[in-house]
DNA sequence: ATGAAAGCGCTAACAG
DNA sequence: CTGTTAGCGCTTTCAT
């Protein structure tokens, strides 16, 4: 365990004052006006021994750690794991490190994560929160931190965002099956009062409306265990035998809902049509294949961490609120086509 | 933007030391003989103005930064979100909070992601690393740092580690499918030289040595984008019309197999049967549902934090090497089921 | 039981 | 161009 080198054993071996060394090393020689041939060879001593300065003493006195917060929903959530890796590598290829957490929806964990990060000192935040800590991000955002929430937006809170919009999506998806014929459509969606789920619930039911035909919208108790989840699924689809279209909000109601269907014995498209919000392997290597409102993840990502760093980067532009809205795209596939009779 | 509130603003308020706010916050007001009314009394004003005292210091202070850094092939990896959700959730219910980052198998990238680490003086390291950075964690263990690599081990490094044993689950899988008849059963795996991918890969060889049977292993060239490696898994099959049955050794590569078949028509399991290394709703979804060999998840992530944290509290054993290995379960579904005829 | 004070390692203002 | 020095906010020893 060899003993760590610090800023002040290199200035003495090179006999030059400390300052020297530390401004040589945050690249302000040139503004200091240290000789060229000085700052070379201060750093080639620093590459020479590997000395690498305590990044906690640095943050303590500069108030900056370069580590942005990602908070999610569920890292285990395919949507979520995706976007994350996009914007860790993103964030990573910019200088920033990435410090992770899941809320599972639950607004308590959800303030103890903020607390900790703000404890921790991020520089920035990328948020998709739960409803309830709207008092919370607003004094975030007061306090002039950086901040872009993603995915939905939090209900009274005014700051940077990035989300899909779901309603657009739904609509077209709901569109799309009415087109096809289907007359009794379904919808079923998480009982979570979150903005992409409200969208997409009025995308269907606008599309419904103008259909003139009726709705019928199951909510599933969250957050549940897969077992239960799976149980009111099936209810629900026993419950309403009439039913000959559905389309699944989230991508694990979908893959749940396969999962019932196919207990049942349900012939996708023949006797049920089926759509899902998110795309993954499993919707498109399906028996049929399943027709997703897909949401672009990879802009969805770059546009959250640009938003960010851009703010970042730029503190001057504090107050400037930036709201992007993504357009999902409807990828149509097998299992919402009507089988010709 | 409210002022931040200092320790020695709460000191001055209640007209006490700096010392005994700081003793009494950090449990050692008994131990200094501290009045337990005093220590009340500090306690309930740090409660109403939300004191929460400066981690950056502290961890400068003390070393400690109760931030755990758990390096990953992908996060974006069904497998590795997993494992990372589980330990997530384990490391924040013992205080601990994990900084993530993926490597992608470039052992570059993980070099810097270490130094990082060591930079921001994380407590501990849970590791599933590429090879070629042995030098590194070596450095790692012997400067003390606890640590535990899960997944796969380094060749020559000694250190704690948690894995699954995947040459007795390919064994298995092996056997399976040569007692369902199969004669020509091929290995697709990542050409990667990770412990767990030879030992999976021996596991394979074994059973057909045991058999009497053919070898035919293919490895895939790695990383690659999604387009090139199904095209190679395409070619492959094409190449071998003979073949009846076929492991993958990676979940991303029986997702990507699944697809190369079907576009080929090649039906499953009655002119190849399918056999996956990890389990996932695809897998459990499919038609015909597939057979894997499913690695124990929770037990995975239970056993990594666990001996990480016993070697965190307990600095006393460092020098003890805990190595688990896991026992991976067959679960046998129909695409490798041997179609009677 | 408590207060003063010495750092943890680094940055940057200031005075040469 | 360089050296000195005052903190960043906290923990902990030591003397009281």
């Amino acid at each position: 365990m060899k003993k760590k080198i610090l800023i002040h054993d290199i200035a003495k071996h090179l006999e030059v004052s400390i300052a020297t060394v530390s401004l040589v090393l945050n690249g302000k020689a040139k503004e200091k006006r240290i000789s060229d041939v000085l700052a070379e060879r201060v750093l080639k001593y620093v590459e020479e021994v590997g000395y690498k300065p305590n990044q906690l003493a640095k943050s303590l006195r500069t108030g900056k750690t370069h580590v942005i917060g990602l908070v999610i929903e569920d890292i285990a959530n395919p949507f979520f794991a995706t976007v994350a890796a996009l914007i860790e590598k993103k964030a990573l290829a910019r200088g920033y490190r990435m410090l992770f957490c899941s809320t599972n929806n639950d607004s308590d964990k959800t303030r103890d994560l903020l607390t900790m990060f703000q404890e921790r000192h991020v520089d920035g935040y990328i948020l998709a929160l739960p409803n309830g800590v709207e008092a919370e991000v607003r004094a975030l955002v007061r306090s002039g931190k950086p901040l872009v929430l993603f995915d939905r937006l939090l209900p009274g809170v005014q700051a940077n965002a990035v989300v899909v919009d779901g309603a657009t999506g739904m609509y077209e998806a709901t569109q799309h099956l009415v087109q096809q014929g289907f007359k009794r459509i379904a919808l079923l969606m998480p009982q979570l009062d979150q903005s992409q789920m409200t969208g997409r619930a009025q995308g269907y039911a606008q599309a419904l409306r103008e259909a003139g035909l009726p709705q019928l919208v199951h909510k599933i108790a969250f957050p549940q265990e897969p077992g239960p989840l799976l149980q009111d699924t099936l209810a629900f689809f026993e419950a309403h035998p009439a039913c000959d279209a559905v389309l699944f909000a989230t991508n694990y109601l979908g893959v749940c809902g396969l999962e019932a269907l196919r207990r049942l014995g349900r012939r996708i498209p023949e006797e049920i049509a089926v759509v899902s919000f998110d795309d993954n392997d499993l919707f498109r290597l399906y028996s049929p294949p399943i027709t997703v409102v897909a949401q672009p993840l990879e802009a969805l990502a770059e546009d959250a961490i640009g938003t960010l760093l851009a703010s970042l980067e730029n503190p001057a532009e504090t107050g400037r609120i930036v709201q992007l809205q993504l357009a999902p795209q409807l990828v149509v596939r097998a299992s919402s086509i009507r089988p010709r009779p």
